[in-house]
DNA sequence: TAGGCCATCTGGTCCT
DNA sequence: AGGACCAGATGGCCTA
């Protein structure tokens, strides 16, 4: 419809971080600008080689800047059903919406161009910032005890079998001292990774028990 | 093929 | 003001 599309090509790199694969190179290209359409529509592209699972599954997002008036939600398919219209209502946030509603207005005097290259680096900070948690993770399964899978510990077995650990730990603590023992491990109370965890329960109170008896021969 | 898991994008909100 | 954080949406990969 309009003649003054362009394509705005993202970095088409690796993951990074995330398991393996190139990396972000933040480099951010545009393909083409014409200085005299800036708010007219922009279809971004960012194509990503995501996880280095395979050759690229190359996502791409398609950001619509198409003038940005108040009520330009609508217009953005992905946002339709977005938080945007979900989020619960907050106190806190409600006595900011005068600040959100300067802020969306500040937003929309930018530029198409100076919005998309916002964005671009908005992303960038984000991917980042999932990758440091993602380190984060993977730090957390070389340390916790549990049985050698094929697979790598799903992120919510990591944190489980970390509560775990942590309990058991806490419970040989408190046996030294001679206190009761805080935690019971009773039945598996999370639905699915049953197995995983199930397992990672009986090896965190075998885990407990050898502690125990480390500790008491050593003394 | 369905479901689980994951990476990424995105916009709102919070924080410094 | 700008970055960090958060959570919903989306789509790809993998496995049972």
């Amino acid at each position: 419809m309009h003649s003054s599309e362009k394509i705005i090509s993202a970095p088409s790199s690796g993951p990074g971080g995330g398991g393996s694969g190139g990396s972000d190179s933040g480099s951010v290209s545009l393909d083409y600008w014409r200085e005299d359409d800036e708010d007219c529509d922009i279809e971004v592209t960012s194509d990503y080689d995501v996880s280095g699972k395979s050759g690229g599954s190359g996502k791409s997002s398609h950001i619509d800047f198409s003038d940005s008036s108040d009520n330009d939600d609508i217009n953005e398919p992905s946002r339709k059903n977005s938080k945007l219209h979900k989020r619960k209502f907050h106190p806190l946030h409600h006595s900011h919406q005068g600040s959100a509603l300067s802020a969306r207005r500040k937003r929309n005097a930018l530029s198409a161009r100076e919005r998309n290259l916002r964005r671009l680096e908005s992303n960038e900070r984000e991917r980042m910032r999932m990758h440091s948690l993602n380190d984060a993770f993977e730090q957390l399964r070389e340390v916790i005890p549990h049985v050698k899978m094929e697979r790598k510990l799903s992120k919510i077995e990591t944190l489980t079998l970390a509560k775990n650990y942590i309990m058991a730990l806490t419970n040989v603590i408190c046996e030294m001292r001679g206190d009761e023992k805080p935690y019971t491990f009773l039945d598996v109370d999370c639905g699915s990774d049953s197995e995983v965890l199930e397992t990672s329960q009986s090896q965190s109170q075998d885990l407990a028990t050898n502690l125990n008896n480390q500790v008491s021969s050593a003394l």
